[in-house]
DNA sequence: CTTTATGCAAACGATTTGCAATCCT
DNA sequence: AGGATTGCAAATCGTTTGCATAAAG
C-alpha cells in the first residue's frame, strides 16, 4: 500500500465546498484553480496554473495572483519557494494539516515530496532570540537520476 | 567570549586578495561590492548593495547583479532568500565554510543569523529518491520581539 | 441592488541583455 | 593590444493595480 502522494482530484462539488468553508465566492476563476491544484502531482506555479485553466475556468493571469492571494489568506493553500525567482502552490489537503517540503531537480525541475519534519532544535534556537510566530521554508535542491545519468 | 556574528570587514588589501585567489579582476566595482559585504552584519540584497556603494565604488545596478554573479560562481558569497521577492548576499569567511541560516522578522525586516544546521534526516530521505548534489534553503521568519510589543 | 470579482492594460520592481565605450592585465 | 568589465538603455519576467464592466449573493 502506497503512501506516496495522496493527492485527490477535487470535484466540482467539493471545490464549491472548500470555497464555501472559507467564506470565498464561487467563481469560475477559482473553481478551476482549486481543481487544477488538485490535480496536480506536485506545486504549481502562477503561470502554470494559468497555463491549465482551460475552456470555461480560463480567465487572466491578473485573476490567478488574486485568487492565489484569497487561498493563501484562508490557508488553503501553501506556498513553497524552490529555488526559482517565484512561488509555487499546492492544496493543503484536510489529512496533511502539517507542514512538508520538496526537493527540486537543478536540471530537469521535477518536484518530489518529502516527509514531515522535525526542526524543534531550529525553533527552540529562534524562541530563544525572543522571535513568535515563526513560519519556516525549507526546501531542497539536487540532481536527480535521471539527469545524473545524463551527464 | 561572545561567538555571535563575527564578520570581519576586510580591508582593501584583503578584497583585493579574495579577487586574486578566485581569478576575479580587481574593478573598483568587485572591491567595493566584496567590502560593503564584509562590512554588513546580515545578508543584503542588490539594491541595498548598490545604494550602500558609494562614491569612487559607485555603479550600475547591472555592474552588482554581474558581479554577483561572479561571486557566486566562485562560490564567495552565499545566497539566501528569506522570503521576500529577490535574493539576498553575504560573505562566506573563510572560517565559516558551513551553512547557516536566517531567521527574519515579517514586520520589521531585522535578520538574525542561526546557528548551524543539521538536517541529516532529510538529506537520507533525498538521497533515497535518488537525488546527488543537494543543496538546500532553510529560513525562517517570524515576529521579533520589539515588533510583538507594537501590536 | 450592493458587493466582490474579472479583464485589460498600464505600472512596477527585480533581473537580464545588447552594444559601444572603457578598464584590466 | 585584446579580452573582460562597465554604463546606459531597452527588454524580460513576475507580480500588482486602476478602472470600467460583469458576475455573485
Amino acid at each position: 500500500m502506497t503512501k506516496h502522494s495522496c493527492h485527490h482530484s477535487l470535484s466540482e462539488a467539493q471545490a464549491r465546498e472548500v470555497l464555501n468553508r472559507s467564506g470565498l465566492s464561487r467563481t469560475k476563476a477559482k473553481m478551476g484553480i482549486l481543481i487544477t491544484l488538485s490535480e496536480a502531482s506536485s506545486p504549481l506555479s502562477v503561470a502554470e496554473i494559468h497555463k491549465l485553466l482551460g475552456g470555461d475556468a480560463s480567465c487572466d493571469v491578473s485573476t490567478v495572483f488574486r485568487s492565489i492571494t484569497q487561498f493563501k489568506e484562508k490557508g488553503i493553500i501553501r506556498e513553497s519557494n524552490l529555488g526559482e525567482d517565484f512561488f509555487r502552490y499546492e492544496l493543503i489537503g484536510q489529512e496533511d494539516h502539517h507542514h512538508h517540503h520538496h526537493v527540486r531537480c537543478r536540471d530537469c525541475g521535477v518536484i518530489k515530496p518529502l516527509p514531515e519534519c522535525d526542526l524543534s532544535a531550529f525553533e527552540k534556537a529562534i524562541l530563544n532570540l525572543g522571535f513568535e510566530k515563526m513560519e519556516h521554508h525549507l526546501e531542497f535542491t539536487g540532481i536527480c537520476v535521471k539527469c545524473l545519468k545524463d551527464r
